[in-house]
RNA sequence: CGAGUAAGCCAGACGAUUGCCCAGCACCUAGUUUGCGAUAGGACAGGCGACACGAAAAUCCAUUCGUAUCGCAAACUAGGUGUCGGGAGGAAAGUCCGAGCACCAUAGGGCAGAGUGCCUGGUAACACCAGGCGGAGGCGACUUUAGGGAUAGUGCAACAGAAAGUUACCGCCCAGCGCCUAGUUUUAUAUGUGGGUAAAGCGAAUAAGCCAAUUCGCAAAUAAAACUAGGUGCUGGGUAAGGAUGGAAAGGCGAGGUAAGAGCUCACCGGCGACAUGGCGACUUGUCGGCCCUGUAAACCCCACUCGGUGCAAGAUUGAAUCGGGAGCCGCCGCAAGGCGACAAAAUAGUGACCCGCUAUGCUCCUUGUAAUCGCAUGAGCGCACUGGCGACUUUGCGCCCAGAUAGAUAAUCGUCCACGACAGAACUCGGCUUACGGCUUGCUCGCUGC
RNA sequence: CGGGGUGUGGCGCAGUCCGGUAGCGUACGUGCUUUGGGAGCAUGGGGCCGGAGGUUCAAAUCCUCUCACCCCGA
């Protein structure tokens, strides 16, 4: 997953809260939010309930990791901010995968490719 | 073996798959810059045609220079692909000190403010570090210490207590006066009231039987005066031994001394001062002196020394960009229309805490916009050896390049092993301090047990 | 990343500069008043001053460390 795919301003982030459609879970919760360019944006929002920069750094890697494959089947066009809960950090990588499957099919960014 | 104390070291390892950031190299694409070449030749003259434009220039051209276009080459920038290399800490944390660096300010003066605080040294500097001095703790190894000045001044010391630093409430002692009690002496009065008895205080004398009377002596009583002793009250004085309190009570303790007492005198101890000794110094040791002066300066303060402010969101470059647009108000010039915005006054703002001062400027409101690059990784750098030093540290030599992101990179998943992984994530950079925390090793001390 | 501030009864705040008694409003309990409630009046309880250490005879107050929360900065 590259940089340029990366929301980065705090605008870009409070236009996608201000637009987008929710979908909640135990683990984390989606905002998502058509835009106006061709590619996927995705942002990843840790808060300080997490714990330390640590704890915070290491649920961002685990949600890029399991994103990362999946990256083929979301739809296009959309900016994506994942909002990360507590249980990221202690859930087991297969269940955080089928999660995040879940959301993005009950959220319609799912694509199916072969 | 246990308890303790000091110092040092490590910060899971290996493999597989999928990924992230930076830098180098190679190739491709795009852009910029530079260099080279091309963008017509030739005419006596003129014309025609030709010539990308302009200048040197005065017919055209050639030539040269500049610009433009095209081609080639190189460099740089951006993107992509491939390859190779590197990729969090001992605290990266807290932001408590000290610096570098950057901008602002920086004639000078006044008065403040802040910090440090035993000595010597180390360092770019420090509130840090090292070695010592004095104090404190520990059996010890060792640890710890904001540790100048309280005779420069001011304040405070609640409650309690007589009193919180020139004070006298009680007590103790002395003197005077008054009262009370006891004793002694003197004087005066009275000892036929009742009972009892021959007899009226007792005895003696005048004196002879009794009584009375007189005198003397004795006994006891009352009153007055004087003296002595004791008690008590008041007044005056002496005293700092003792006194319920308090964190702290006027150096401690003993002896002498005194009316009672007191460093009033003396011995010892403690403190202070002077002198001498040793030490660069903090200070140590000794002698002498007078005899003491409560505590608190992390209370104001005094003394010595140090200190300009703001902080990488500093700041620089590019960019229309301390922007631009609109409305209102103020001032100045002008007869007015209109123009201008102090280089009058006033005002405002900025300033180095503040003031004198200095500098700058029209002011207010609304609207819109607020990006990229650099700063930014060679540094008071790290490692090894060596020189000097008890040490902190340092001299010299050799070697090394060791994160540089910008919503923020070191990972995710699986497997094997072991000690089963604590605290914890760079954001301009260093030197310290403090706080959080897992494990290992070594030296030393004390105790117990065995040989 | 940098700068600054606040923690005191259940709640909102004084007191901290300049150290000795912790107070105000509201809420709570009891009584009075009222037919009853509210309001009012009287009265009472409730706090180791965010935590740890130090200075001091004595700390909410002074100093150091630490925890939590809040605000500001192109």
């Amino acid at each position: 997953m590259n940089r340029s795919y990366s929301l980065k301003r705090h605008k870009e982030f409070r236009f996608t809260y201000r637009v987008g459609k929710h979908t909640g879970g135990r683990l984390f919760a989606l905002v998502f939010a058509k835009n106006r360019l061709r590619k996927l944006q995705v942002g990843l929002s840790a808060s300080k309930k997490l714990g330390g920069s640590v704890q915070r750094n290491r649920a961002k890697r685990r949600i890029r990791a399991c994103l990362h494959p999946l990256l083929p089947n979301i739809r296009t066009g959309y900016n994506l901010v994942v909002v990360l809960r507590e249980g990221v950090l202690t859930e087991p990588f297969p269940s955080l995968m089928r999660e995040m499957e879940n959301q993005l099919k009950r959220a319609g960014l799912w694509v199916e490719k072969p």
